[in-house]
RNA sequence: GCCCCCAUCGUCCAGCGGCCUAGGACACCGGCCUUUCACGCCGGCGACACGGGUUCGAAUCCCGUUGGGGGUACCA
């Protein structure tokens, strides 16, 4: 067959790499580090990445499903340059939506004598097996290879349906993995593979080999799980290649495991396999990149905390590890500190607003005192949380009404001999504070002179009854800076209601 | 059973024949700073699975053992 160069054809040398999930469940960490490895590697060598959709079972595939995955890539920031919603040259991007062009090479595929059809029920295969000697396990024979047109007619008539089969090589198959360098797989040892189930339809075996040489993908990065399936796409390849379909077998790179606790692979159902649950818990997308990143790939000998900016110049497919990656929450955690700390705070109080409403804090409007607020307070808390769903706790005394604020039993705990007699004087000490000048660095002296020199009192325990009064709390953000926060009146009715509290309980 | 992959601190990553008395990060344990908590800083604990080779020299190369994992579907 003679192919006419499409106008649209690439340079040869273009780096044209493939996300192609199935849209089962929600997004998956270990699938999210899959797209995230394909991404920074097209983008690093200044290539392309498609994102193709295998949704070739209807009994499992769903579309909310499929708009959790743009939902997954969009909020990382992993973008694509052809694909489903935003076309391109190859598509339709859907699978569902190819039929045709599978029919297409199906039936070039028989003419060309690459697939063959196979009447063999399991049962008959195992049975066979077993005649010889051999264990019943055994897979596909090669039985139905040469089967003449009576024989054909025959199984015909007993109404039976073939599926069509790959005629496999008989040689070893070797190729060179990106991450795992040359694996050869030995002659004889992968059976030939159904490719055309009987009712008519392709299988995901034969579908996906042909939208990437359609795509003319060039480097394939997968998980390691279809690592002992490439000997059959590579054969198939080289049929494909054949017929015209397929210009070239593409490169293949196999990326490690993520596991859970353990030898365990992190299954569908933990939650520390669910992307959204990071999300939800106050992850921040450049956290989540950075700690992706890290299973199966170092940025450099002594830093691990990096930008998508600088994941994109050092990513390459050959640096990644070949040994499997157990998702550690904590070390998870922490890169997404760092990260919150190195948001300017413009940005952070933004990203913050929506926890706070969602931890009841917020309403559903915003006022602009409220968002003032948050703003201001933002410098307080930045380092003191790992995840932003930790703000509704660190920052809702700062919202909270005065007569509503509840003090912890904790708070009341360990607040010296006489905290009464401290809030006393706190009290009288921040009336004559002007409100003009009811800022931290002068509250914190006035404060510090009256109690800490005056009554000769350790600041640790001078300050813990006002922590308790003004936050509710035994550890909160900085005391004086919380007290500006909140002004002059507020400030001294929290003071004047512990106060009361505990003179009464005496 | 057969085929394939993997093997450095508890975990992740660095190391790709001499720079290694093995480096960084998280976690953990001390300490400093300090109005609490964090941040920051200083220090500590802690690993080349085992056995053979190759080499002047091996965490690095080869073989084997052991231990993990995956595949062996008319799922993807």
């Amino acid at each position: 067959m003679t192919t006419t160069p499409a106008q649209t054809s690439a340079p040869t040398d273009e780096v044209r790499v493939r996300f192609c999930p199935s849209p089962t469940g929600t997004p998956h960490v270990g699938m999210v580090r899959t797209a995230l490895f394909n991404w920074a590697h097209a983008r690093h060598h200044g290539g392309k990445l498609i994102f193709r959709i295998e949704d070739t079972d209807a009994a499992r595939d769903s579309e909310e499903s499929y708009h959790q995955l743009l939902d997954a890539m969009r909020w990382l920031g992993i973008d694509w340059d052809e694909g489903v919603e935003v076309g391109g040259p190859d598509g339709p991007y859907r699978q569902s939506q190819r039929a045709d062009i599978y029919q297409g090479v199906i039936a070039k595929l028989k003419d060309a004598g690459h697939i063959y059809e196979s009447y063999s029920t399991a049962e008959e295969i195992s049975a066979r097996h077993r005649a010889a000697g051999g264990d019943p396990q055994l897979g596909y024979d090669g039985f139905d290879r040469d089967l003449t047109d009576e024989q054909k007619s025959a199984y015909r008539a007993e109404g039976r349906e073939p599926t069509w089969r790959l005629r496999m090589p008989d040689t070893d198959l070797t190729f060179t993995d990106l991450v795992r360098g040359e694996i050869t797989f030995k002659a004889g040892t992968t059976p030939d593979f159904v490719v055309v189930r009987a009712n008519g339809q392709p299988l995901y075996t034969l579908v996906n080999p042909v939208d990437d040489a359609l795509m003319r993908i060039t480097h394939v990065l997968r998980g390691e799980d279809i690592l002992s399936s490439t000997p059959r796409q590579i054969a198939l390849y080289r049929a494909l290649i054949d017929i015209g379909v397929a210009e070239r077998v593409p490169e293949f790179g196999h990326l490690p495991y993520v596991m859970g606790e353990g030898n365990k692979k992190l299954s569908k159902r933990d939650p520390q396999a669910d992307l959204f649950l990071y999300r939800e818990q106050g992850f921040v997308p450049e956290g989540m990149v950075n700690y992706l990143s890290l299973l199966g790939w170092g940025y450099s000998a002594d830093e691990d905390i990096f930008s998508r900016q600088q994941l994109v110049e050092r990513f390459t497919a050959e640096d990644v590890n070949p040994n499997p990656a157990r998702v550690d929450i904590k070390k998870a955690t922490a890169i997404n500190a760092d990260h919150i700390r190195l948001l300017p705070e413009a940005d952070l109080s933004e990203r913050l607003i929506p926890y706070l409403q969602h931890g009841g804090v917020l309403g559903e409007t915003v006022t602009p005192e409220q968002r003032a607020l948050v703003s201001a307070a933002t410098p307080l808390v930045q380092t003191r949380m790992n995840l932003l769903g930790e703000a509704p706790d660190l920052m809702g005394f700062l919202f909270t009404a005065d007569e509503d604020l509840v003090v912890q039993d904790d708070a009341l705990k360990k607040l010296g001999d006489d905290p009464v007699a401290v809030l006393e004087r706190a009290i009288s000490e921040v009336e004559a504070v002007p409100t003009e000048s009811f800022t931290a660095a002068p509250l914190e002296g006035v404060l510090r002179e009256a109690i800490v020199e005056d009554l000769g009192i350790k600041p640790r325990l001078a300050f813990g009854p006002l922590r308790s009064a003004i936050s509710g709390r035994r550890i909160s953000p900085p005391l004086f800076e919380s007290m500006e926060l909140l002004g002059k009146p507020s400030s001294l009715a929290r003071l004047r209601a512990l106060r009361d509290r505990l003179a009464t309980a005496r």
